[in-house]
This record gives structure tokens, sequence and C-alpha cells, in this order.
DNA sequence: GAAGACACGTGATTC
DNA sequence: TGAATCACGTGTCTT
């Protein structure tokens, strides 16, 4: 409780026999301990620093924030990496003879952004893409090429936009996401998918109270 | 040296009516930085469980430990999702002859058998969600807390911009960020770097016939 | 000079 | 018994 600093001035001259013994016995052990706790912090901090560098869009250096981004980065990428399998898996399941692929990506032009709890992959079609309607001409008048929803936890979604790169698309795409009033975004990023295109993925979290208003849907 | 001066008895006789003053101000300071540093402490516990409940085959509950799990959790989750995105991006462009189709699939099958242990998210982790997020219902109109520019190659800059965490800040953000003419967003990333921050993270690129127009201003 | 971050040495606790 | 981990208060340094 009180916290007196125990003095570690030494106190020698007077005893001869076990007082040395004891003295001696105390300051090795405790430079053993302090030398063991100092590499400990070492290598909590190369731990760290290691971690730091895996992980790209690093804020601050700041130890906690390092953790942080870490956190975030680590929850994309497991986001992304789930519905990219899923992907894989579609792919490898549909033949997809050129044709229907050709056909398929035109399709693709869809532009809801207010694809609430629309996704029903109707007739047990696996797929997790919602089917939107025709594509209006977006904000910034770039089309949406692509949109998906993967849930990825409890009340998680994981949601990627791929539309054509412009300049000033970034916003209403932030605008269009936000917009889900019983989500709340908690992750979001926008990059290049291709010499054209751009594609913003984020994570959404839906509000706790609206959560029992979404399900699942499975696709196997 | 040696920080004594804990009884707050007596003082020299140096000072006349500061010795009170002095006492009560080092106390109040030493208590202030006291649970400063705790809180300190306490921010980097939550992260660091935070990032623990992500990781799923969590081999001990060791604090460095946790990270270097971490680290080569995030290693393999890279090295996995870029095999995946190879394998999207192959089955997307390939013509799918049958021949081609069934020696990709062998592939595949390769791919998988060599890949002994799976790492997949299992680990039942209690929800983590120690922020108890509050409805803020403000509209846009947050405070920006923190601007930051640095140069990170050749007409390229990375641009941070730090605010308030409210429901809607991502659009303005990023149309902030988008209204600068001479510039290209080439990424852009949002998170949380706080309870009550979001910071927007952007790669910037100097349209080329403006580039002349730009200079690096060194900061230290 | 106030505030924040970090490394340090140390007492307590666990295996 | 020691080794190892943690939380703590503190000094120092940088904003």
């Amino acid at each position: 409780m009180d916290g007196e600093g125990s003095p570690p001035s030494v106190e020698q001259g007077s005893g001869e026999q076990d007082d040395v013994s004891a003295t001696t016995r105390k300051r090795r052990d405790r430079s053993k301990t302090i030398v063991s706790e100092r590499k400990r912090r070492v290598r909590m901090k190369e731990k760290l620093y290691e971690l730091r560098a895996l992980v790209p869009n690093i804020t601050k250096m700041d130890k906690a924030s390092i953790i942080a981004d870490a956190v975030v980065y680590v929850k994309n990428l497991q986001a992304h990496a789930m519905k990219l399998k899923e992907e894989v898996a579609a792919l490898e399941t549909q033949p997809m003879s050129p044709a229907v692929r050709q056909q398929h990506q035109q399709q693709q032009q869809k532009q809801n952004a207010a694809a609430g709890r629309r996704q029903q992959g109707r007739g047990g079609a696996p797929s997790a893409d919602s089917d939107g309607e025709e594509g209006s001409p977006g904000p910034a008048g770039a089309r949406v090429t692509h949109v998906g929803a993967t849930q990825v936890g409890d009340g998680r979604f994981f949601v990627t936009v791929e539309c054509e790169r412009r300049d000033g698309v970034a916003a209403p795409l932030c605008a269009a996401v936000e917009s889900l009033a019983c989500f709340r975004v908690e992750s979001s990023s926008l990059g290049r998918s291709g010499p054209d295109r751009v594609v913003s993925t984020h994570v959404l979290m839906v509000h706790t109270h609206e959560k029992n208003k979404f399900f699942v849907v499975r696709s196997n």
C-alpha cells in the first residue's frame, strides 16, 4: 500500500559471516530477475515490430495502435479470404462456358446501395451476390460492376463494391455504404482491381437492436 | 538522482510559502501520471485481447506469444489470400476447355493435399466487442483532429486525416480528399484510431502534368 | 509546462 | 525452490 521506496543502499561494515552471503545472494537474485525481465520486454517489443511489419496502413507508431491496426487488418483479411474462398468454390462448381461468363460479367452492372436484407439465394443458388435491379447512373456516373456481401461473423458483414475508376468515386461509394442506416461501418478500404476498376471493401456491423432482422443465407 | 522526497512533512527552509503548494502540486501531478499510465496499460491489454480473439489457434495466453501467434497467423492468412486471389484470376480468365479445366482441378487437388493443416477461424471466441458504441446522432460536421502528409515516392503522397467518429463521416472525408483536383486517389482506407476517433489514410498521386508544381516540405 | 509514450526496477503470483 | 510473467509506480524523453 504504502509505496515507499526500499532504499537499495548497502549497509555493510558491521556483520561479517552470513550477512555477506545474504546480501550477495539477494543482489545476485535481483540482477538475474532484472536481466530476465529486460529480455522479456525486448522479446515483446520485437514481436510487436514484427507484427507491425506485416500490417500495411500503419497509422501511428504507437504501441497500442500497432495492435489496433493489426486487429482491423486481420479482420479485413479474414473476411477477404473467406470471400475469395467462396468465389473460388462458386467458380469451380460452375462450368461457365465462355458465352455464359461473358453474359455474367455484363449482367453484373448493379448499383444497389440499398441491398438491405435482400440476399436470398433462391433455388439453392449458393451465390452470396445479391441480385440487383437495373443499374441506374451512379452519383458520380461511374457504373458499378460488382457487388458482394458475405457474413463474416455475428452481425458482421464483408461488403465489396467494384465500379469504374473515375475521379471522385470514393466519396459516393462511401456515402452509399454509410447510407445503410442499420449498419455501422467498422472499416473500409479502397484500392484498384484493374486498370479501369476500383474496388472498395467494407466491414459492416449490424446495430445491435437490429440484429435479429438479419439472418444468414448459407451457401452450403 | 535518487528520487526521494516522499515525506511530505518538512522541506528545508528555502521555500517560503511554496512548501504546501509545491507538495500539493507534486502529489497531484503524480496521481495524474499514475492513472494515465494505468489507462495506457489497460488500453494495450484490451487491444491485445482483441487481437487474441481473432487468432484461431492460440497456443499460450502469454502476452508475447499472443503477438507471435498473431504474426504467424497473419503470414499464413496473407499467403492464403494471395493464393486464392491467383486462383480466382486463373479461373476467371481461362477459356476453360475441358482439358484445361481438368488439369486445373488436378492442380487444385494437389494444393489442397499439400496444405495439410488448415486454420479456419473456429476458436469460438466470445464477443470481444469491448466498445459500447453509442448512437451519436450527429450528421456530418465532425471535427478533424489531425492531418498529416508525407511524400512516399515520385509524385506520391501519404495523407492521413483523423476526425471524430460519427455516423457518416467517411463520405465527406473521402469527398474532401478527392476534391484536391490535382491529385488522384490511388488507395484509401478508413479505420478507428480510438474509441471516438476515426482515421482515414490515403495514397494520392499527383497528376503527371502537375507534378512539377509540388515539392517536399521536409519536417525533420 | 502539461500530456503522452516508453523502459526501467520491483513486489506479487504462478507453475 | 527458482524461473517466468504480470502490474505497478517512476524517471526520462518527446511532443
